[in-house]
RNA sequence: GGGCCGGUAGCUCAGGUGGUUAGAGCGCACGCCUGAUAAGCGUGAGGUCGCAAGUUCAACUCUUGCUCGGCCCA
């Protein structure tokens, strides 16, 4: 045996300072600061000017609170689709934007007035919209900064708010186009009002207590019916607002529910719901046992009964005969199977009502007291007032003296709206309101025509994004733009004191949108109106509307102060994709669609691209109560962004997806084996120039096979970059580097890596596809990983510019060889059989490594080595499958077994060349 | 309660128009290498395809119901 010599000093091997660890909240920081110094997203713009282009219209978070993990998700999809479109050489601008107005920031802000004692009410209102406005810009900057930290590629310093006066300027100018075109009325619904604050409120404003409220059951004397028995009987319903009795015009039954006719211990005859009948009599204080019935029916038989109201002796309005109306909603769990309905305070009421032809009255006034004209209790209330509805009130009271009142009681006990602020009760009120009319017609249809056309032109991502908004757009009501807030943009509009009809005069309108531009909404002011009027009209002759907009035609205006509006030259309208959440099917997608096909006839996009929403690592909706949130700042701070990043884009988005530390330990191990691919790259690049370049026609099969493989991944990344698809994008590339790469090409070529010549062809042609992998792989990564592909890029390239101002690799068609892939997919068959067969050599102790085997098989290997493909000592033809220990001798260099080596750790023939020449 | 959507190995995901033993990567176990070394290679074990009926010669794939979860409404 010859002394084991150590040619370890003369082995080829793979040579570079890129580390195996990470170390990325470290290092990504710094990454970022070069990308902000050279201002590179400006330069970006540059180098892309006049290539084709592509809009993704960023849709504005809300600027409330801290980024959180939806917020990291929408934007990393976003800057993946931005950063692959650039990659594929067009001009994909990105100006990010925030929504400023509203109902939420309102609350924060007076939530600081408590603090500090003051009353929102004494402040005035441009004092407290700049604190408003103050607020929102807070956040607009924090959020910022942590979406910044994220690695998106954006216009940061240039974003959109809908609070600039520009922006605030153009919403305007947007409704006023409906207002122009006559898409706009005034009308009613109910909404939650509070009378102690004399204001709206929004169902979040509102919370829910169990209180105890008087019960009533009041007969309607019925004057008319299809059915003779039923007249001159009662029809009874049962109430748990008695204050409502003095506005009902109309009382519903349920078509499908049973009713009787009864008199109970010889009362009066009573219609009531035949499965509520005991529980009635119980109310009254009579046995069950005395009910009599006289007449049984089905609700849909009562259609065209008129009843009319206890109290008809007044005249005038409760002189009207009531019509008995069929209700979907009514059901048997409660009262009497029979509902009053009054149109001003109830939903179903003011819909039921709304069909026949029936209209609220505006009886209660905003104090909560009936106006001072109304026949009955006028003046007085107010309404929420227990005693004012209580069995010895004078609701009550009156019932009782026309002998309209069967039943009283202050013992119901139920949950009730209460408002946040004041806990006092809370009522649905009728209040006068701004709409967008659907269904009605104009030059090119109605709205909803309008948009269901655009909804079937537009592409949704996926498909059934077009299912949920074209079922949502179908059913929808009249869009309701007024609140009656602070914060937000004004509807600009005077009402004609004397019609009721708006004004509708471009000189006025171009006065509004010229002073909203200058002075921003505090614009819109009663200082200011004669001024916007001029000389042609009176203000005195006009109600200034003091609404503002519903913040959802706000953003629904984005395209339009945005894409339109030349301030950011780059984009052009309409936007090619949005990019949201599935909640904004209802929201941001349908107020952009709703707003742009009423003034432009068409969506304001021509895709719409959707994801699902994070969830914990058992699929639970997260929240702070439960304690299961993933914060992404905590996250980048301990793993990085590139980890987020990549999370983002290995999950299904389209979907509902999860998060959670088995996932991102998962995470975690999917990067580093890129990381690991690109470190060999680097180190088995080491030295490498142009000149070592050798043409693909004069490589070995291996190589080009390689190309083929990466010419052909190449493809189905295009593919899947243009279906948005990229979990299968970040798939491919992970699984081309286990497999195709480190676990086969790689592996393979290790011998020919550290043992051949530097000069040996076959070494130049597997660095020079090396080469070639390395251009492709780091683009390919580059939109995923953004702060590890500019590692990977400035450790090979110190000098270079970013790899992100690269353009999609270049393959060359020639690659493609179907041929010569089918006889490759071959030889990995039998390379497989050959290391089944192998491996119990191995785990006997037979053997150590592959290369102490002498494999024989019955096919033929044609030229191809196949002792180096399947890193063995030897291939035979033979008979049958087989592997047995080599008796050649291992050559103390390369560690292959082969016969020309005379003795263990002795040299082969090669290698003797590689270290005497 | 209504509309829409989803539930495939421990994890992340593939599985046109129903058709042989349901796939991949990772992780895991075991083994190898020790010249990519907190790296690399190999082999292997993991799934009654949420549950239950139904249609069919045949269902992960179609129908219905249920269940769990999600978004949006009420």
């Amino acid at each position: 045996m010859t002394d084991p010599i150590d040619y370890r000093d003369t082995v080829f091997l793979p040579k570079t300072d890129f580390p195996m660890k990470a170390g990325l909240p470290q290092k990504e920081p710094g990454i970022l600061a070069r990308w902000q110094a050279q201002d590179f997203y400006a330069e970006l713009r540059n180098r892309r000017r006049g290539r084709e282009k592509f809009i993704l219209h960023d849709g504005p978070p809300y600027a409330n609170g801290d980024m959180h993990i939806g917020h990291a998700l929408n934007h990393i999809l976003k800057d993946m689709v931005v950063r692959t479109q650039t990659l594929l050489g067009r001009d994909a601008p990105y100006v990010p934007g925030w929504d400023c107005h509203g109902l939420p920031i309102e609350w924060k802000v007076e939530e600081q007035y408590r603090k500090k004692k003051l009353n929102k009410d004494e402040v005035p209102a441009v004092e407290f919209r700049a604190e408003c406005r103050a607020y929102a810009q807070h956040w607009v900057d924090t959020q910022r900064e942590q979406l910044k930290r994220l690695g998106i590629n954006a216009d940061w310093d240039n974003p959109y708010l809908t609070m600039d006066f520009q922006a605030e300027a153009t919403i305007v100018s947007e409704l006023l186009k409906f207002a122009e075109s006559g898409q706009l009325y005034r009308g009613a619904k109910p909404v939650m009002w509070s009378p102690v604050e004399k204001t709206a409120l929004a169902e979040a404003e509102v919370e829910y207590e169990d209180i105890v409220s008087t019960q009533i059951d009041v007969a309607f004397g019925i004057v008319e019916s299809p059915i003779a028995e039923l007249v001159g009987a009662h029809a009874v319903i049962w109430t748990t607002t008695p204050w409502t009795i003095p506005v009902n015009q109309a009382l519903a039954y349920g078509p499908e529910v049973s009713y009787w006719l009864v008199t109970v211990n010889g009362s009066k005859k009573c219609l009531v719901a035949e499965a509520l009948v005991d529980d009635f009599a119980k109310r009254l204080g009579e046995d069950v046992s005395l009910i009599d019935v006289t007449w049984r029916g089905k609700g849909a038989d009562l259609a065209g009964t008129m009843v009319r109201h206890p109290m008809h002796e007044l005249g005038g309005f409760f002189a009207k005969r009531r019509p008995m109306l069929a209700g979907d909603f009514v059901t048997t769990d409660s009262g009497t199977g029979l509902v009053h309905m009054a149109p001003d305070h109830g939903e179903d009421d003011f819909d039921l009502c709304k069909a026949n032809g029936i209209e609220p009255v505006f009886a209660v006034e905003g104090d909560g007291k009936y106006r001072a004209d109304w026949l009955w209790l006028g003046g007085e209330g107010s309404v929420i007032n227990p005693k004012f509805n209580a069995p010895d009130g004078p609701i009550c009271a009156a019932l009782y003296k026309v002998d309209g009142l069967l039943a009283a009681s202050a013992d119901y006990k139920h949950s009730y709206p209460h408002s946040w602020r004041s806990k006092a009760k809370v009522i649905y009120r009728c209040t006068p309101q701004w709409f967008v009319p659907m269904d009605k017609a104009t030059a090119d249809g109605t709205l909803r025509e309008k948009a269901m056309t655009a909804i079937s032109e537009t592409r949704w991502v996926p498909e059934k994004g077009q299912n949920r908004i074209t079922a949502m757009v179908e059913g929808r009501p009249d869009w309701v733009l007024s609140r009656q807030r602070a914060w937000g943009v004004p509807i600009t509009l005077f009402v004609d004191r004397k019609s009721g009809q708006y004004l509708c005069d471009a000189g006025v309108n171009a006065r509004i949108i010229a002073g909203i531009r200058a002075h921003g909404v505090d614009g819109w002011s009663d200082e200011r109106a004669q001024e916007y009027l001029g000389s042609d009209y009176a203000l005195a002759d006009y109600e200034r509307v003091t609404d503002i907009l519903d913040v959802w035609f706000d953003s629904g205006c984005t395209h339009a102060f945005v894409l339109e509006s030349g301030r950011w030259p780059d984009l052009q309208w309409p936007a090619d994709l949005y990019l949201e959440g599935s909640d904004q099917h209802r929201g941001w997608f349908q107020s952009s669609l709703l707003q742009s096909c009423g003034t432009r006839g068409r969506a304001p996009y021509n895709a719409v691209l959707t994801h699902g929403f994070t969830m914990d690592q058992k699929g639970m909706k997260m929240s702070k109560s439960l304690g299961n949130t993933i914060n992404p700042l905590d996250l980048m701070r301990d793993s990085g962004a590139d980890i987020l990043r990549l999370w983002a884009l290995t999950v299904d988005f389209t979907e509902d997806h999860r998060i959670g530390k088995e996932i991102l330990q998962g995470v975690s191990d999917q990067y580093r084996k890129l990381r690991n691919t690109f470190r060999y790259l680097l180190g088995a690049l080491d030295g490498f120039s142009d000149a070592e370049k050798v043409a693909v026609a004069d490589m070995p099969e291996l190589e080009r096979y390689l190309l083929h493989l990466l010419a052909d991944m190449d493809a189905k990344l295009k593919v899947a970059v243009n279906d948005f698809d990229f979990n299968t994008y970040v798939r491919l590339l992970t699984e081309f580097c286990n497999e195709d790469l480190s676990a086969f090409f790689f592996d393979i070529r290790k011998d020919c890596l550290y043992c051949d010549a530097p000069t040996d062809p076959k070494r130049m042609a597997y660095r020079t596809v090396l080469d070639t992998l390395f251009h492709a792989l780091v683009r390919y990564a580059a939109p995923v990983l953004v702060f590890t592909s500019e590692e990977v890029w400035q450790t090979r390239f110190p000098d270079a510019d970013s790899v992100h101002f690269s353009d999609w690799p270049e393959v060359d068609a020639g690659w493609f060889d179907e041929g010569l892939a089918g006889n490759w997919a071959d030889i990995r068959g039998t390379r497989i059989l050959a290391n089944e067969l192998i491996e119990p050599m191995r785990r006997n102790k037979e053997i150590g490594s592959s290369l102490e085997v002498e494999y024989s098989y019955p096919g033929d290997p044609g030229e191809i080595n196949l002792a180096e493909i399947f890193i063995v000592a030897a291939v035979h033809h033979g008979r049958e499958t087989s592997a047995v220990k080599t008796t050649n001798h291992k050559c103390g260099r390369c560690w292959r077994h082969l016969p020309e080596v005379v003795d263990d750790g002795a040299l082969c023939g090669r290698c003797a060349d590689v270290v005497g020449g």
